[in-house]
RNA sequence: GGGUCGUUAGCUCAGUUGGCAGAGCAGCUGACUUUUAAUCAGCGGGUCGUAGGUUCGAGCCCUACACGACCCA
């Protein structure tokens, strides 16, 4: 398709940066030094009156130009640099012959200006400059100056023009990546030892879900990518880790919604001597300080919505949760009565089955996506999960068909997953058989049979405490964005 | 998987009952030495997502498809 506009526009600027070459100047020099920022010139210069100037303060800022004003013998423009935007001005009288380069630059443009600051007769922070240079030329029109890219779609195809013209997207990204400095440190300060384990794997488990596949020619094998970090970090916990994380991608094979993306980065930590309710108290302990850093306050506002993650965090008990919530009044786990129950209230079907006629497990799954999940403001902590659907935890010391387990929740998401971590060989050996019968049933989102990792168990695995948390859903959270695609910086997209 | 909505200039968006394709920004030319969504005068820029169909005539109506958004499962 030809574009016209466009093409006339990538000629005019390919026209200038011929002439500005012509004028003596390196159109793509090899560096630059900026002595100040935007933040910092503004910083310094915070309470300072119309008027003001510091002509002696030779100061130089590079960026990009975002606005550009110009009034014949003078022109002022916005700088935009990783810090912020700041006003420059250049005139005539002062630059004499570089005044006339400054016509032959474009929005988009990266320069340089060394000059003084000075603020204007409306109170405007400004660079007025006394030399300059290019330092690169943008080829490409800017969108919009005033409503910027505001198609999701393109902001998603071509995230490097929405970073430019949408600061807020950057202050997203910079949260995220805080977070996760964040709890590097809090980890090793513990005393935890980051590890990195296989993406590639030939028995992909720790979770229900469908996973990728791909293959290796040289072995002529075909592997998956990973759908948890688990089952190899608890390898290394029996062979003497006994405190390990790793922050990593997975990868699953799954539809996308505002809370899901096939690939996202999950924290996962194993603690050998600790049990669920130490990871509970870690849990709580890690999120609370993490938003206080990094958002000045333990309660943050998502979506109009106010979160207190201040400790301890209300705990509510999974079986109990899904009766209270949907009015039943005898014991969840008694198949019999819950599959009468669900046959009166539940009529619709579920991929073909009717709902009272799924197996238990999914029964119940489902019953507490539907009655439950949702309706968790948070941040709460859902404990001790029936064991149907919990292959990887250890049965409730003291309670029968359940789990020690728990779920962080908020806002209807979970954020988490952690067990005491089942250590008997025989009894995940016959949780797997039994994954492995459901998925002889059908179920491909039931977990194989990994008897490697069996192996491992038959060694011993001490006492461990597990953790999943949810990288992406933590970042939404900070930063108070809708969609998991916001804090994904390339989220998955169909090619065009 | 289902439903609803969207796709028009580089960007943001209008487009009436089916009757010449529009605006603002961006771009070009000119004016302008404190502007800031600068202003003023003039000019250029379109495969209306794709492919069919209906019609004298389709951006608009119909069908299919592609991509996306939102909601539901």
């Amino acid at each position: 398709m030809s574009q016209k506009s466009l093409h006339e526009q990538r000629e005019q600027r390919l026209r200038n940066l011929e002439s500005l070459t012509e004028r003596g100047f390196d159109p793509y020099p090899y560096g630059y030094l900026a002595s100040a920022t935007a933040a910092s010139l503004h910083e310094a210069h915070a309470h300072a009156e119309p008027g003001e100037a510091w002509p002696d303060e030779i100061v130089s800022v590079a960026g990009r130009l975002m606005t550009m004003r110009g009034m014949g013998k003078v022109t002022f423009a916005t700088l935009r640099d990783a810090s912020g935007d700041v006003q420059v001005f250049w005139q005539r009288d002062r630059l004499g012959d570089s005044y006339g380069g400054v016509k032959k630059l474009d929005l988009g443009d990266w320069v340089e200006v060394k000059g003084h600051a000075f603020v204007t007769r409306t109170g405007e922070l400004t660079v007025e400059v006394h030399e300059w240079r290019p330092l690169v030329k943008s080829l490409r029109p800017l969108p919009d100056k005033f409503h910027g890219l505001a198609d999701k779609e393109s902001r998603y195809r071509q995230r490097s023009l929405d970073l430019i013209v949408n600061p807020e997207v950057r202050r997203a990204f910079t949260l995220r990546s805080r977070a996760i400095s964040f709890i590097r440190r809090y980890l090793d300060g513990l005393g935890f030892l980051e590890v990195e384990t296989p993406v590639l794997q030939a028995v992909p488990g720790g979770a229900d879900a469908r996973p990728f596949m791909t293959h290796h020619n040289a072995l002529d094998h075909d592997f998956h990518l990973r759908i948890s970090l688990e089952l190899y970090l608890k390898r290394l916990v029996v062979g003497g880790f006994d405190m390990v994380y790793e922050i990593g991608r997975n990868f699953r094979n799954e539809g996308i919604s505002y809370k899901h993306n096939p690939e996202y980065t999950m924290l996962e930590l194993y603690w050998a001597g600790k049990d669920y309710l130490d990871i509970l108290a870690l849990v709580e302990d890690l999120y609370g300080r993490l938003v206080q850093e990094l958002t000045g306050s333990m309660r943050l506002v998502y979506q109009g919505r106010t979160l207190d993650f201040t400790p301890p965090w209300p705990r509510v008990d999974y079986t109990g949760e899904l009766a209270a919530r949907t009015g039943i009044d005898f014991d969840v786990l008694d198949e019999r009565r819950l599959r009468t129950w669900a046959a009166e209230h539940h009529a619709e079907r579920l991929e073909g089955t009717p709902i009272a006629e799924l197996p238990m497990h999914a029964l119940l799954a489902k019953l507490y996506d539907v009655h439950v999940e949702p309706f968790l403001e948070g941040p709460v902590f859902v404990m001790d999960h029936p064991e149907l659907i919990s292959p990887l935890a250890k049965r409730h010391r003291s309670r029968p068909g359940l789990v020690e387990r728990f779920e962080p929740v908020a806002v209807g998401m979970e954020l988490g997953n952690a067990f005491s971590e089942l250590n008997d060989p025989i009894d995940q050996r016959r949780r797997f058989e039994e994954q492995a019968a459901r998925r002889e049933a059908g179920d491909d989102e039931a977990q194989p049979i990994d008897e490697e990792f069996l192996v491992a168990l038959e060694y011993g695995m001490p006492p461990t405490g597990g953790l999943g948390l949810g990288i992406d859903r933590l970042a939404m959270l900070l930063a108070d964005v809708p969609s998991i695609r916001d804090v994904i910086l390339f989220p998955l997209l169909k090619p065009e």
